[in-house]
Formats: structure tokens, C-alpha cells, sequence
DNA sequence: TCGGTTCAGAGTATT
DNA sequence: TCTGAACCGA
């Protein structure tokens, strides 16, 4: 055993060291970009098991994404031989469910409660409010989904939130209907899985006690990203004896607008009174130049623990910076630079092209398919949220769990049935009397409610599933899941569609996913899909009788049991919620990668572009309006620069195609904030003078004189057709010697460049970003503007 | 029920 | 400019 604990940390630098082997007390490790996080975190847990200081169902380890999991596990049980069933690894929510699957009875939940993704809830809302009668132009599907998943994540349920006008009263009393019309249906929202977790460790003693007895180290990985419940549960189950180890870097933390918070960092700091604050800055991943240059521009941030990474590799080569005409210019400069780097002997997958916005892939796609360069494009749809998928789990849905309506009202006339809206209207009014489900009400139809013809199509799809529920009940679940696709009609249905070849590949993909899923959660390859090994034999029995509604703590005391305690097609379902799968991609053999910089976090790449760095782009106008917008922004920055191990490319365009405009931007201020020495300007680098920050109020200023320089006398060729005032304005401008796109200077703003011109006479007036200071209307016959 | 037209909106995203 | 959703007529 003590050769084995060696081992494991051989290789590991001195702060790696200290940090896997610390005793049994709190911890933060900031861990910098490429400094060995997952390392650290896996070999930490490792170490704790082979050094006997805890047996694996111990152990909690709590990750935000699927694919960092199973990474753990992976390198986990590369290092020391454990049975990874007994451990509590996975996601927030996977975790939230294992734990609400295990209680669901003290959570008031059924047993086969369904999970919501974000589209089936979305569409919840919406057949609320419609069964409501809300009109949604005065309160936004979407708004009110935010609304009450940030009331969720702040812990709130809808009695307990304040509203202090009519309006936010509106969106409480909605939530509330919300939240009763998902517990009359069995559903579970994402954010409901923390909550209602986090509501049942605190309002069940025992379970708590239970739980907090028994995770005695608890580890967390990108910290940074918690946000206010998931630090709360952490608290929780932390208790007041266990040791919680969390990793993360605050110069990471991009995930703000999804209800991260940072702050969490610095409040585990103080609330834990965590002595032990380790920092991994040795970086192993980029060359020196790409390094200092992530740091000069992190540096700029004022929110921060400190950190600063460095390198044993060397400076490598400089960062190149290249500045283009326009974003067409800039894609084809990309595809030329891309097609050196594979000249010079590269791969194309080790090319990574980054990006702010999703918008801008189009015309960098474009321009590698015209060059016949295999690109990759991260994003889209995932496999479980392709509609034909979702089809087809609405039927398994209602064979499990048949009170839950989305499911219902997703599939009842998919393939069409002849089931209209308004059989339909009809039969969700006589549920709604009723307070039941849609599959309730209809069991209790009759002719006074429903035309015969109606009431006979619903009986028969009613008899559908309860047909498909008898005939698949013995069956394993990939033959299960084949059996509903064939006999809901799914199959038929897409084999007579134009384009549904493609869907029917799909479905055969979830019969084999059901298939793989089986094997990998361990159930017997044939277990039908019904079958739900609990027995009441595992029940403690001084707890049962104590306390006869804990039904599980017998869950708590056999973990292994868990899983199987679940039926294989409860599982999955669970699963297929949980986990919406890859990335649609076309899995390109060697193929350039291209992504927005949230998606290539936690990536690296031997070559990295990142493209479109312009004012207003990135960062983004957007997050300039909002509270520490920029500094979020600034890290995305720091994050895209630091995927990069060898060669870094920055690049930005004088005018691009937004919102079908042309639009001029300066060149984003992360540019300027790299030191030079550590640039290498591909083309010339221009003068960028920028206004001083704090005279940002605008207003027309009478009494100053307009100084204009000379006009030019190419203006007339630059008018472009556009609407009459424009081209008057346009004219008047070119007086001025203004022009679309034209440089100027002002005393107050800075520089800038015109975007556009409107107006005549001593109307007209020109609209100018001043990057930092924003976008103005300047009238021409008062502002100072000098041609620059 | 489908197909076309119209209209608004256009940021990043995991579970 | 482009897209997706909503809407309307056949």
C-alpha cells in the first residue's frame, strides 16, 4: 500500500504534491488554466482511498458536466482498483437524482418521476399559460422560465418569494401554478432536482444525518461555476464533520448569465475558515508568450484571488495578430493560415477555430468547405433532443409514468391520429375540472364530454400505450425500445417521410443506446425493463418502524442496491434526461474544430484562432451594460487564450455583417491590453487612440464649432443606394468629409468610426461607435469631428 | 394538415 | 441578413 501511494504521486510538482496529499481538512485549490486540475482531483481521491483515509461510499465528487465524470472515473480507475459503484460521482443533477430516486416518497414525489429538460419545460409553460388563458406577449414563455428557475436557484419556492409590484406578483402567482402543475404531472425541472434535494436534506433530520455520516470527504470540481443552491446543498451535506476539498479558478469563471457565482469562492474561503489555499500555477500546456499574454490581460481584472501562471517550456513563438478588411476578408485569411499549418506538416484537428458569438461560424464555415478543408463545428443539436428521439421517449415516458401530459400531448397525435386541437381543448378541460391528468380525465370520458369519433381515436391510442406497457413489460430494454418504435407507428411514419431516413437512423441509435446503456449501468443484459429490484428485505427495520415514511435509508446503507433499485427503463429515461449526448457533429476524421470560447473551455489546441476580436463583439456590446460584464468577458478572453499550447492567432475585422447591416468596429480592447513584446502583427499595426473613460455623457453640445477637415474628393463614388434620407445624409456627410466607415476623432469620445449617416441640412447626423464609449448620434452641424 | 408567408429578433450553455 | 416561430389559407 505504500509503494501504491507513492507511485501516485510521482510526476507531480510540489503544489500538486501538497494538495493530493493535505490532511483531512478544507480546501481550495485555485487551479490556473492547464496547471493539472483533473490530475490533482483524481489522484487526490486516489490517494485518499489507498491511503486508507476513506473507503470509496465515502466519497462524494461532484462535477458540472457528464464528460468530466466520467473522466474522473476513467483516470480513477486507472489508479487504484475500487469499486466506482459505491462512490457518489457524477453531476449536480445526476446526484440530485440518485438521492430523490432513493427518497422519493419523503420528497413528495412519485416514483417514476419524469425530468424535464429545458425544452419539455419551456413547453410546459406554455400549455400553462395557454390553459391559463395568459397571453403570452405580456408575460414571455421564456421570461417566466428564467424567472423561476433563478427563484429555484436562489431557493425560493413561490409562497416564499416577495413580489413588490402587480407584474412580479403576476410571475409568482405563475410559478406557483407551475410548480403545482409539475407535481400534479410527476415532473421534475432541472433546478427543481437541487431544490428539491436540497429541501429534503434540510427538512429530514435522519436523511441528513445519514448522508452527512457518511460523504466524510466531499470534492468539487470547477468551483467557480456553483451557484447559489449547489453551494448551499455542498453546505449541507458538508455538515459540520466532513472535509470539503473544491477546485476551481476564479479568472475561469464564465458562467455568470447561467447563475454562476464566483463568489462562492471567496465565501467557502471565510465560511469554512479554509486554511489550506493552494495554487497551481505551473502550467503545462502553452509556450511563455501565450502565457504572459493571458496574464498582462487577466491582469486587468479587478475581482480576483491572484494567480499567475507560468512555464517551464520556454517563450515559444510570438502571438500573431492580424487585422482584416472585412469578417469574408478574415475567413479566407483563416483559411490560407490553415492551409499553411498543414503544409507545414500539422493536422487539421490540432486547429482550432474559437469564436464569441455562434453567428460568426457561418462564414468561416463557408469559406473552409470552399477550400475543401474538413471542418468540425461544435454546437447544435445533441442526440437526445432531436425530435424523432423525443417522440419516441414520450411513448416509454407514458408506458412508466402515464399522468405525465407533455409526454402525452407530445406523442397522442404524433404519428397523426386524427386527434385535433380541439378533442383535445375538450379533453384538457374536463382534466383541468378535475384537477388530473390528461390520461386521468380520459379514462373517466365519456360521450357527454367528447364527440364519439374523438372519444373512440382517444380510447384507441389510450389502449396504444397501455398495449405497448403489457407487450414490452418482460422485454429487455433495447428490444423494448425497438418493439415502441415499431408499434407506436414512429417507424412507419418516418419511412414514408421524404427526409426521414436520417430519423429512422436515429431511433435504431437510441435502440442501441438503450442497449449500451444496459451494459454500462450493469444491469443484466436481459433484465426486463419493469423489473425493480428493490425488496423490502434491504429496509432497516428500526428505521421503518420509527419512522414508517423513511422508506430508504436502506438505500443509504446498500448504495449498490441504488441503481438497481430503479427499473432499466426508469433508469434511462433518467439518463437520456440527464444527459443529452454529444454534439451533432459530422465526427470529421480530420477535421479543423470550431466552437464559441464557453464551448472550448476545459480544451486544448496546438493552434488557436481566435477570431472577430472587435469592440462590441467581443466583448460583446451586450455584457458592456451588464454588472462585471466586462471582467466576465475578459476572462472568456483569458480562456480562449489559454487553450492554445503552441501558436496563437488573433484577428478582427474593420467592418462585418451583423443583423444585416455593415457594421465598423475598432478593434477590441483585449487586443491592446497584450503587451507588445509579445505580439507579432501580421499586418501593420494602427494607431488606436482611445477616449478617456468618465466622459461617457452625451449630449448635442451647442455652441461648439464644427472643425472638419478638407473634404476629400472620392466621397461621391462612396455613396452607396439606400433609403432617401440616408443618401441625403450621406451627402451632407461627404461635405463633411464623412463616410461610412470613415475614422474620426472627438474630443470627449476618442476614436471612432462612423456607422451611419441620416438626416439633411442641420439635421443631419452621424452614427459613431466610439468603441468604449459606445455607440453616439452626433449632429454634424455641432460636433467637433476631426478626419483621422 | 400542410405549405407558404410574415414577423420579430439576433449572446455565451450545462443539466 | 438570416432564422425560427407563429399564423393563415386551401
Amino acid at each position: 500500500m505504500f509503494i501504491l501511494t507513492t507511485d501516485l504521486l510521482r510526476g507531480l510538482n510540489e503544489q500538486q504534491r501538497a494538495a493530493v496529499t493535505l490532511p483531512a481538512q478544507h480546501a481550495l485549490i485555485l487551479a490556473g488554466a492547464g496547471s493539472g486540475k483533473t490530475r490533482v482531483l483524481t489522484t487526490r481521491i486516489a490517494w485518499l482511498i489507498a491511503s486508507s483515509q476513506l473507503s470509496p461510499q465515502g466519497l462524494l465528487a461532484v462535477t458540472f458536466t457528464n464528460k468530466a465524470a466520467r473522466e474522473m472515473l476513467t483516470r480513477l480507475s486507472a489508479m487504484v482498483t475500487v469499486n466506482t459503484k459505491a462512490m457518489w460521482v457524477g453531476t449536480f443533477h445526476g446526484l440530485c437524482n440518485r438521492m430523490l430516486r432513493a427518497h422519493y416518497r419523503d420528497a413528495a414525489l412519485p416514483a417514476s418521476f419524469q425530468i424535464l429538460d429545458t425544452q419539455d419545460q419551456l413547453a410546459a409553460i406554455k400549455r400553462m399559460l395557454k390553459a391559463m388563458q395568459v397571453d403570452e406577449d405580456k408575460i414571455p414563455p421564456r421570461n417566466l422560465m428564467h424567472f423561476i428557475n433563478g427563484c429555484k436557484e436562489d431557493g425560493q419556492r413561490a409562497a416564499a418569494v416577495e413580489a413588490f409590484d402587480d407584474y412580479n406578483r403576476r410571475f409568482v402567482e405563475l410559478y406557483a401554478a407551475y410548480e403545482a402543475q409539475c407535481q400534479r404531472e410527476g415532473v421534475v425541472d432541472f433546478a427543481e432536482l437541487l431544490l428539491r434535494s436540497f429541501e429534503l436534506l434540510q427538512r429530514n433530520q435522519l436523511l441528513r444525518e445519514h448522508y452527512q455520516l457518511r460523504f466524510r470527504h466531499i470534492l468539487v470540481d470547477e468551483f467557480q461555476d456553483t451557484n447559489g443552491l449547489q453551494y448551499r446543498w455542498l453546505k449541507m451535506l458538508a455538515g459540520a464533520g466532513n472535509v470539503l476539498f473544491a477546485v476551481g479558478d476564479d479568472d475561469q469563471s464564465i458562467y455568470g448569465f447561467r447563475g454562476a457565482d464566483v463568489g462562492n469562492m471567496m465565501a467557502f474561503e471565510r465560511e469554512f475558515r479554509v486554511e489550506n489555499l493552494i495554487k497551481l500555477e505551473q502550467n503545462y500546456r502553452s509556450a511563455g508568450h501565450i502565457l504572459d499574454c493571458a496574464n498582462a490581460l487577466i491582469a486587468n481584472n479587478h475581482a480576483r484571488l491572484g494567480k499567475d501562471l507560468w512555464t517551464e517550456a520556454g517563450e515559444g513563438e510570438a502571438v500573431r495578430v492580424q487585422e482584416l478588411v472585412s469578417d469574408a476578408g478574415e475567413a479566407q485569411w483563416l483559411v490560407e493560415q490553415i492551409k499553411a499549418i498543414v503544409r507545414d506538416g500539422d493536422r487539421r484537428s490540432d486547429v482550432a477555430v474559437l469564436y464569441r458569438s455562434n453567428a460568426q461560424s457561418r462564414l468561416i464555415e463557408h469559406a473552409l468547405f470552399s477550400a475543401n478543408i474538413p471542418y468540425r463545428v461544435y454546437g447544435g443539436l445533441r442526440f437526445f433532443e432531436r425530435a424523432e428521439v423525443k417522440h419516441a421517449l414520450a411513448y416509454l415516458r407514458l408506458i412508466e409514468q402515464d399522468d405525465d401530459d407533455g409526454a402525452f400531448l407530445r406523442v397522442v397525435n404524433f404519428p397523426t391520429r386524427g386527434i385535433g386541437a380541439r378533442s383535445l381543448e375538450q379533453l384538457q378541460d374536463l382534466a383541468s375540472r378535475q384537477s388530473i391528468s390528461l390520461m386521468g380525465a380520459l379514462a373517466r370520458a365519456s360521450a357527454s364530454d367528447l364527440s364519439n369519433a374523438a372519444l373512440t381515436r382517444l380510447r384507441q391510442f389510450q389502449q396504444l400505450i397501455h398495449s405497448l406497457r403489457q407487450s414490452t413489460a418482460m422485454l429487455p430494454l433495447a428490444e423494448a425500445v425497438a418493439l415502441v418504435i415499431e408499434q407506436s407507428g414512429l417507424s412507419q411514419h418516418y419511412s414514408h417521410e421524404k427526409e426521414g431516413q436520417e430519423r429512422l437512423e436515429n431511433l435504431q441509435e437510441l435502440v442501441n443506446a438503450a442497449a449500451s446503456f444496459v451494459m454500462e449501468q450493469g444491469f443484466q443484459p436481459d433484465t426486463p425493463i419493469s423489473l425493480v429490484a428493490t425488496d423490502g428485505s434491504d429496509l432497516n427495520p428500526v428505521l421503518s418502524t420509527f419512522m414508517p415514511d423513511m422508506q430508504t435509508i436502506m438505500a443509504g446503507s446498500n448504495e449498490a442496491a441504488l441503481t438497481e433499485a430503479m427499473s432499466p427503463l426508469a433508469a434511462f429515461l433518467s439518463h437520456a434526461s440527464l444527459e443529452a449526448g454529444e454534439h451533432q457533429a459530422l465526427a470529421g476524421d480530420d477535421a479543423v474544430q470550431m466552437m464559441t470560447v464557453h464551448a472550448a473551455k476545459g480544451l486544448e489546441f496546438q493552434h488557436v484562432f481566435i477570431t472577430g476580436l472587435e469592440e462590441g463583439l467581443f466583448p460583446h456590446e451586450n455584457a458592456l451594460s451588464e454588472a462585471q460584464g466586462l471582467e466576465e468577458e475578459r476572462r472568456l478572453m483569458y480562456v480562449a487564450i489559454t487553450r492554445a499550447r503552441e501558436r496563437l492567432y488573433l484577428s478582427f475585422a474593420q467592418t462585418r455583417m451583423l443583423h444585416g447591416q455593415t457594421r465598423y468596429h475598432l478593434r477590441s480592447r483585449f487586443i491592446e491590453e497584450l503587451p507588445e513584446q509579445h505580439l507579432k502583427w501580421l499586418s501593420p499595426r494602427t494607431q488606436q487612440r482611445w477616449a478617456q473613460p468618465g466622459s461617457a455623457s452625451f449630449g448635442f453640445q451647442h455652441g461648439m464649432s464644427a472643425s472638419m477637415a478638407p473634404l476629400g474628393n472620392d466621397q461621391a463614388s462612396l455613396l452607396a443606394p439606400g433609403r432617401k434620407s440616408e443618401a441625403d445624409a450621406m451627402g451632407q456627410g461627404s461635405k463633411a468629409g464623412l463616410r461610412i466607415g470613415q475614422s474620426v476623432r472627438h474630443d470627449r469620445f476618442g476614436d471612432g468610426v462612423v456607422v451611419s449617416l441620416e438626416g439633411r441640412g442641420d439635421d443631419a447626423r452621424a452614427q459613431i461607435n466610439f468603441g468604449r464609449q459606445g455607440l453616439k448620434w452626433l449632429a454634424l452641424s455641432v460636433a467637433k469631428l476631426q478626419l483621422i
